[in-house]
DNA sequence: CAGAATCCTGTTGGATACTG
DNA sequence: CAGTATCCAACAGGATTCTG
């Protein structure tokens, strides 16, 4: 599988532009937010709409965003167990962000085709 | 110095989303976009504005912008020689990210500081 | 000035196997 | 279902030194 993103290590001062990018710079993060701004998601459909993912990943990247209280974790009681992951409000601040990622993305997308 | 940002290897089929982020993703990245965004700068400037930068980074992340069209790199006859970068048409796409990294990243901080 | 080259370390993240 | 644990290869990126 080509690696189409690479990720950042930004030793950095903190700035408006490291910090949000702290957020959403990590892998599947943007993915994770955006498919979470149209409702909560279970662990298991978020990885099937994210279908690379790996549990592993999936978790890890799940994990921080709550530690960040970008979005929270209910478990619903039950057999099996579900769980599931919800935009805080905080969480929802990024929207804009992932919006206009995902506007520029289909933009070049849209120049390539026109293009080639 | 604390990591602030991390990277992130996309092992992913092309969408929007990581189409974007794989341009923008790299460290400095939005930085680098962000102080070329008011007009060319030259190799040194950009070193001085994002302080922390290494030559070596800097270096590959503006070859990998040069690479995708995003910048253009001109060679300034004279000794010592000068190089300046400049965004191109396609690098003037990404505005609209960054700006929006940038505004959410400002919210956050007042955000942060209003919660005390 | 604007890099290139080399060395070297920490981190990332996939694969796989296991669990309550 | 929703993870956890372990192993490991690949890569990122800092420091340092050298150059046209």
């Amino acid at each position: 599988m080509t690696r189409i993103c690479r990720k950042s290590r930004m030793p950095h001062p903190t700035c408006p532009l490291s910090d949000c990018m702290a957020v959403i710079g990590g892998a599947w993060t943007p993915n994770i937010i955006w498919n979470l701004s149209s409702g909560p998601r279970r662990f298991s459909e978020l990885r099937a709409v994210i279908p690379l993912v790996s549990a592993k990943m999936l978790t890890q990247r799940l994990r921080e965003l709550e530690d960040r209280g970008i979005l929270i974790r209910t478990v619903l009681q039950g057999s099996p167990p579900t769980v599931e992951y919800a935009l805080t409000e905080l969480g929802q601040e990024f929207m804009p962000v992932i919006r206009a990622i995902s506007e520029v993305g289909q933009r070049l997308k849209d120049r390539a085709a026109a293009l080639g």
